[in-house]
Parts: structure tokens; sequence; C-alpha cells
DNA sequence: CTGCTTATTGCGAATCTTATTTAATAAGCA
DNA sequence: TGCTTATTAAATAAGATTCGCAATAAGCAG
């Protein structure tokens, strides 16, 4: 889970066949300059970008989130909205993961050194090359447990 | 984690001033009468019902599928297909979580101990009710990595 | 630097999943 | 046994994501 540049993207993408845009730059700089927790959906991303000034349709922002995903250059995380949030993929020590209370809606992100070794080795006695490993617990937060009322 | 009847299940739904209807009874039995490793999408339990003579409607098919996993019945899995899986929650040392390519989609279960127990004490700590606990590797598989053209 | 090939973009339409509305039904309780 | 109201089926709508296609432009070769 390498830091990523605009020359490391490009050369990433031209050893492949495939070419640096503007528009992959500029998404790039957006996740790298987010604050640290956050996380966008494609629709947040497509109307920052435009307070912004900056026109990428939502076409190409669905495409380059999820080639960014694939390359493990975003984590595509699936919280309790109805639809995929991304951030930038860091190392450790600023790997981190999700509770997510199932009624509310209310996430809460935890570190846990020993999950990302788990990873790792896991992914690695299969064979398989590691893009991102994530633990997500449901749960139910101390406020819903209370208002006992509702789904 | 605890393990349903049809009759824990109704006095569940009753303490809650829910109803235990036969539909609800047909899909837990589903879920508990399949191999394990398995697991079904909305549209895999209205097909797989169909084929049984079972006429449950996908409506009722999604409520269900959401209430049993926010009461902690079932597990929701977002594996790679783009919707949901749902499978039976069980308790260790049945419990198990998912490493996935994200170019070919093939997923392989995978146990670990720790996971379960850094996600109880996880929510424990921030007075959660636990519900579930996933972990989810996303990686390239061997095959994949060494057909390295698509993206 | 220039031109060529083809990956990529933007747009609109299509698709796929999930939620909602409404009238009819039936579970659970008195 | 009857009443209240949660639940269902069906149709419709909503929301998220993908696709097809013509226009554009990145990267490579000369």
């Amino acid at each position: 889970m390498p830091l990523y540049t605009a020359g490391s993207l490009k050369s990433e993408l031209n050893d492949r066949g495939w070419r640096l845009t503007p528009q992959r730059e500029v998404i790039l700089h957006v996740f790298q300059n987010l604050a640290r927790g956050k996380h966008l959906s494609a629709e947040d991303l497509y109307n920052l970008l435009q307070n912004e000034g900056e026109q990428i349709s939502l076409s190409t922002i669905y495409r380059t989130l999820k080639l960014m995903a694939r390359m493990g250059i975003l984590r595509e995380l699936e919280l309790a909205e109805g639809h995929k949030h991304y951030e930038i993929n860091q190392p450790y020590p600023y790997h981190h993961h999700h509770l997510i209370c199932v009624r509310c809606n209310k996430t809460i992100e935890f570190k846990n050194d020993s999950i990302l070794k788990t990873g790792t080795k896991t992914a690695k006695k299969e064979g398989y090359h590691l893009l991102d490993c994530q633990m997500t617990i449901h749960a139910v937060c101390p406020t819903c447990q209370r208002a006992l009322l509702p789904i």
C-alpha cells in the first residue's frame, strides 16, 4: 500500500498501457488532501469538485474510483448508507477499521495493528497480492439500545 | 449470536411487538439449512423459494433480510458482485471471514479466532451491542496476477 | 515537434438493486 | 371470537452504478 504522487501514478498507469489524465490527477489529489478519517461517495466527490470549479462527469468519477480501488490506491468502504465510500489507502500506522451502528448508521473508526498483520499473512498464504484489509463491526450503539423501539 | 429456532424467533419478535409470519419462518429455515459457506442474495433466495413452490414476494424478502440482519440473526456480506449476500450468523467456532479477488471476484473463506475477540472487545469498549464482525480482504488472486491485462 | 492510435471522457440512456406506497390480509392479544 | 395493527403482495419509484457511443486527447513512433 504505497503512497502515490502524480508521477508514480503516471508510471504505474503507463506500465499497463493506461494513461494519466487531468481528471485522474485531480481525483487523486482530492483524496490525498482529505482530512484523516474522511471518506467520500461518488456523489460527494462530484459535488466537492463542482464547488471547486472542477468539471468532471459522474461517469468518470465512478470509473476512476473503481480503477483506483482495484489498483490499491483507494479503499472501498461499505458503510451503512447504501452506497460506497472511498478513502485513501494508507499503510500502518494509519490503517484503521469501522464500528457501525446498524440502526442510526453512526460510525466509529478504530485501530488495531494485529488486523493488518492477519490480513497480510492470510493473503500471502493463499498467494494473493494484498490490496486492502478491513474489519467491519455491525452493532447497536448505546443510544439506539435505549430507544428500543424501531427496527 | 445465538442460534434461533422458530420458537425463539417468535418470542424475540413478539417481545418487540412484532409478529412471526410464515414467510419469516420459511426464510429462517432456508438459511438454517444452507450448507456451510453458502450465502444468498435477495434474488437467489427468491428463486430458490420459487423452485420449492414457496411464493414469497421480493419486497418481503428484502424486508426480512434487513430485519434479520438488524436482529443479528443473519450476516450481511458485501462481497464483490455489487449486491449484498446473507448467511446465518454463527458464533465461534463457525465464525469466518472472506478473502476476495477484486478482478475475478473469487472468494475464499478463512477463520481466525482473534478477529472475533477483537470485535467483541472493541464493541464492548464503546458500549455497543455486537451483532457481527467481519474481516474482508481485497486482493488479487494468483491467476489474475499472471494475466496482468484487465483492470 | 507532428501525426497516429486508441484509451478516456462526457453525455444520455439503461440497468440493477433496494425502498416505498397502498389496499388486502392475518398475527397476536383481550 | 373479534379487534387492532403489523405484515404482505404488487406495482411504482428512487437511488446507485454501468453502458454505448461519438468526441477528445494521452502517449508513442518517427
